[in-house]
DNA sequence: CATGAATGAGTGTTCATTCAT
DNA sequence: CATGAATGAACACTCATTCAT
């Protein structure tokens, strides 16, 4: 929600800083009035440049907002890949809250990457920015971690994992709509209203 | 999420007709783009006019999606309190499991308008389309089960009441994303899920 | 200026009233944002009227304005004639002291009716509205008085009486822009710059 | 009256060069049809441009039409504040003499600006573009020469200068009217009337 | 007589896009 | 790399006009 730094490694060259201005650019101001009401003119305004320079970076509309997009779902696959890394070891309780957690962290700091990718989905998106592979990959990542979980008792069981992970998700990203809100006190939150609790 | 059979009762005049005709379709392209997205001309195409003639109904284009998601909203409250007069005697528990599922029902009937009202919020709606009696009543309404539950012990405690409401509309609200799904079938996994069964 | 009743005589029929106000709404209209500013809604409004029952009363919007230009018109010689005729007798300064006041009287009376035959012209109105035939006696007329002045050596010869008619009426035209401006006020002031006091 | 040189000095860029076109062709419609009559799409056809092209240069067709008049009025005022200069030592009906040919000359030279800056003045044009200043310069000019002249005894007395003032601006401004005139010409016929002459 | 409802051509304005500089 | 300038298609909205009721 916050004025995110974005999402990048330090880039070295200009044109990769300015590059980056206009994703983070573009992040905050489809966060803010959506895909169809983001301007071009506005975005280049809050990145220092004139509309037209957008062009040199970017080849449409479409795909400066796909990129963002789409690296604000690579990252937030990072970040989860990174902290289920650190508790392979666990049990499925402890690996599914290390998940929830890793996800409302990344809420927190992707800021308006995040709000845009997890919160609007790709409905008002162009077809070109589905990146199937991506989202496969970070749904099949939580569909294992629900399924694993119901499998050992800690979650219910006796209902598709699928939808199980939606509600997940779905109570998670509201998170977005809270003004203030913690990723430590919303995972503590959810656990417990899931009786996750280790 | 189909095309929406609207909200209204039935109406005599032509003119009521049409108003409602053009509400529909406005529930469904908002609901498909966004309200910034959303154009008058598919709308009135939709409802089968010419694009100057949805002013002699509305007054503009913010006049036209603010009614429509007020009467979207006025409904879903509508359904909501009256499955919940339905079983005002029952325990905490049970009318927690009635709100889930009114709510849900209310999602899967109200089509589009629900999609918009509920999912989108009034985020990127003009500010007059607030209706902010309707939006406190119907919020109030769930704060108040989720805290008699949580009180009653059959809904975590521990927490406070208004984060707990706003974790289970996120997950009530995710079923809007998915294709299919059934108002009963996500009731009964949500309540499974938070261990509410009867 | 002020609110005028109009310019017609006293009409017998209730169509006959309607079609007074209409004119009378449609004076003040193009008085206040030019022919092209008004519109038939606006007009219709402030008849007492919906927009489109200005067509059983009008065939358009041109001859709706053509008519109430052409009575103003013809309302403004009429008076100037019955001025005149009253000193018929007098020498020439006399008489043209009589047009001046006469015209003034006029411009007062008529209201927004003056306010737009004299003031714009017939600048931005439609060509059918030019009705030559009145504008031809009124221009005549005063050709006439100047000329007669000028012989009478009260008024500056040496000068085409169409030049000098031209500027008198320039300056009598001038008080329509002046709030609170009296015809006899300005009628002496006009006279005594002009060196016409009898 | 005729199509306007316009006001400007040589500009060198390629954008003002393009602005200096729309305001020239808004100075013509606007002395044509009047400013709520004139459209954007003529006024850049005019100056041979498509309709959007406007909005590089102005921000809405309120701020062309504003700058225009104000362009107007400050040229007009430049022209008689350089005459009235010359003849600073002058007596007050020298100097009255020498404010009407300035007057004059630039109601000619300036074109469709002068038609539309004193004739018209700032009635049907927005708030925004009163500029007061340069409107109460231009009048206070006047009142000064006008107020001089009645105290030298070369204009009649006993009445209020501003009423005197308003009077002369309506005599000298009907030349917009007629075809063909000449300032020098009508300067002179102007004097003869009011007995100014040297 | 008058209205309710609709139309189509027009308005001012925005915006993604292009391209010479 | 970036800008200044322009375009054309879309947009929300207005308005004169028509016509069944």
């Amino acid at each position: 929600m916050a004025g995110a730094t974005g999402v990048g490694a330090p880039s070295t060259s200009k044109g990769d800083r300015t590059r980056r201005r206009l994703l983070d650019a573009a992040a905050a101001e489809v966060a803010r009035v959506g895909a169809a009401g983001a301007s071009l003119s506005g975005i280049a305004a809050a990145a220092g440049l004139k509309t037209g320079s957008i062009y040199f970076h970017f080849a449409s509309k479409d795909e400066l907002i796909a990129t963002m997009l789409e690296e604000g779902l690579r990252e937030s696959l990072r970040l989860l890949d990174e902290a289920l890394a650190a508790v392979a070891d666990l049990d499925a309780g402890a690996r599914l809250r290390a998940g929830v957690r890793a996800h409302l962290r990344a809420l927190h700091e992707l800021g308006d990457y995040a709000a845009v990718v997890l919160a609007q989905g790709a409905a008002e998106v162009p077809a070109a920015a589905a990146f199937p592979r991506l989202r496969r990959a970070h749904v099949g990542r939580w569909t294992e971690l629900v399924a694993d979980a119901q499998a050992a008792g800690v979650l219910a069981g006796g209902l598709d994992p699928r939808d199980a992970r939606d509600l997940l998700f779905g109570a998670m990203n509201s998170a977005l709509g809270r003004p203030g809100w913690s990723p430590e006190g919303t995972a503590s939150a959810l656990c417990r209203m899931l009786r996750l609790d280790g």
